[in-house]
DNA sequence: CTATCAATTATCCAACCGCATAATAAGGCC
DNA sequence: GGCCTTATTATGCGGTTGGATAATTGATAG
């Protein structure tokens, strides 16, 4: 008698798990959490549910560990963008913004991903601990690169500055992701250089943008 | 036969939709979007959940009607503080991010209902509209206060400005409400004052706070 | 070529979900 | 004080959820 279970090809560990946190990733920012079950997981990554209970201990772990993967893709191309660029520190300063507000992170999917996981970090103690490092290493990170620029070391100054640049980041990336149509291309990049430039008391446009009629120019140096 | 059928009294139509829109935004800031069960919002409320349908044709309407009331809250208490603040265009706008930067605005449960609706934002309608239509009226708002201030009207040049300020605002109230503690009572709207201000090339801390040895007004003021 | 083992499928389950409907009593009206 | 309206409770239903367990089969080793 023929037999009508699903054929299947076994695959290593690491394959199954991507393969089950992109289908995670992919469900939550099309319909959010509820969208992400587990049935509508397996499906989506060409399985059946109870692989997930193979791969993972428990749903909650499956997101958690999606919510570990987003944030360490977000982390490692700002890291992989400061690797690569040059040591000037001012370039170096408008290369890290330039990354963090052009794609792919800034995206149509990245802020309602960001969002729904914000919304678990109440409940699951390991989301919470993901999200405390990974959020106050990117403005450390920031802070680092401030303080080469500036070339001084005072501390309490230079924690203040690298809150109000970071508030301007994370306030443009999510205009920039909630409303993908709203801005020109380069025109996140560059109001968040001049504004971040705007803040330090530093041109970051680096000449490369200096000969169109920006507002923001005019006004950051009228300054008395 | 005694009854053991719960004893109610009955109550007018606002007090029982306000009651049981109370009930998902505190459900829904405690435990996120899955912990506001039509059973928990009624039993938050004091009702039975048969109620809920009573006066909401459905879940999803009362999580659109809260919503909205969470919105109307907020925008509620921008345009009262405007309107109860001087006529002088910098002070306005000082009073405008100060509001912006301060509770009931800046709060450890706005993050979490702000995200866990923003989710939801995707697949109804009603919701993306009262996102629409308060997210952007905020940044006009912020746009008219800064036309003011400046004095000029180029359209484009204020929308530039605008988005930058916005976008600061937005970001120290997300770090505000994700690290409550982490910062100092009136850090924040400090930050914002001077973050703006150097934005904008004013000085919006009105003498209140020059005394202060803060740095942000040393980097904006050496603005050659 | 066969035995072995675990990756994968298939099936089942108790709990919970939103929702519908029927039963009941609270409170206003005359 | 009895009646009538309807706000509210109580109960039940079909569907879905996450998780547990048993059956099968693909790969590997010998």
């Amino acid at each position: 008698m023929p037999s009508d279970r699903k054929p299947y090809h076994r695959a290593d560990e690491d394959t199954r798990r991507q393969a089950l946190i992109n289908a995670t990733l992919a469900l939550v920012a099309e319909g959010g959490a509820q969208a992400a079950t587990v049935r509508a997981i397996a499906h989506k990554a060409g399985v059946t549910s109870g692989l997930i209970r193979h791969y993972f201990s428990s749903k909650d772990h499956l997101m958690a560990a999606a919510y570990a993967h987003l944030m360490h893709r977000m982390t490692a191309h700002s890291a992989a963008v400061l690797r690569t660029a040059p040591h000037d520190p001012k370039a170096r300063l408008a290369a890290f913004v330039t990354a963090a507000l052009s794609p792919p992170v800034v995206d149509g999917e990245a802020l309602v991903l960001w969002a729904t996981f914000l919304q678990e970090t109440h409940r699951d103690p390991a989301m919470r601990q993901t999200h405390a490092q990974t959020y106050l290493a990117f403005r450390d990170q920031l802070q680092s690169l401030i303080a080469d620029l500036l070339g001084h070391s005072d501390a309490q100054a230079l924690r203040r500055l690298a809150i109000a640049c970071n508030a301007v980041i994370d306030g443009l990336w999510m205009e920039g992701c909630a409303l993908p149509n709203a801005f020109a291309p380069e025109e996140l990049v560059d109001l968040g250089l001049r504004a971040v430039g705007a803040i330090l008391g530093t041109d970051l446009t680096g000449g490369l943008l200096q000969t169109s009629p920006l507002p923001l120019t005019t006004n950051m140096e009228v300054q008395a």
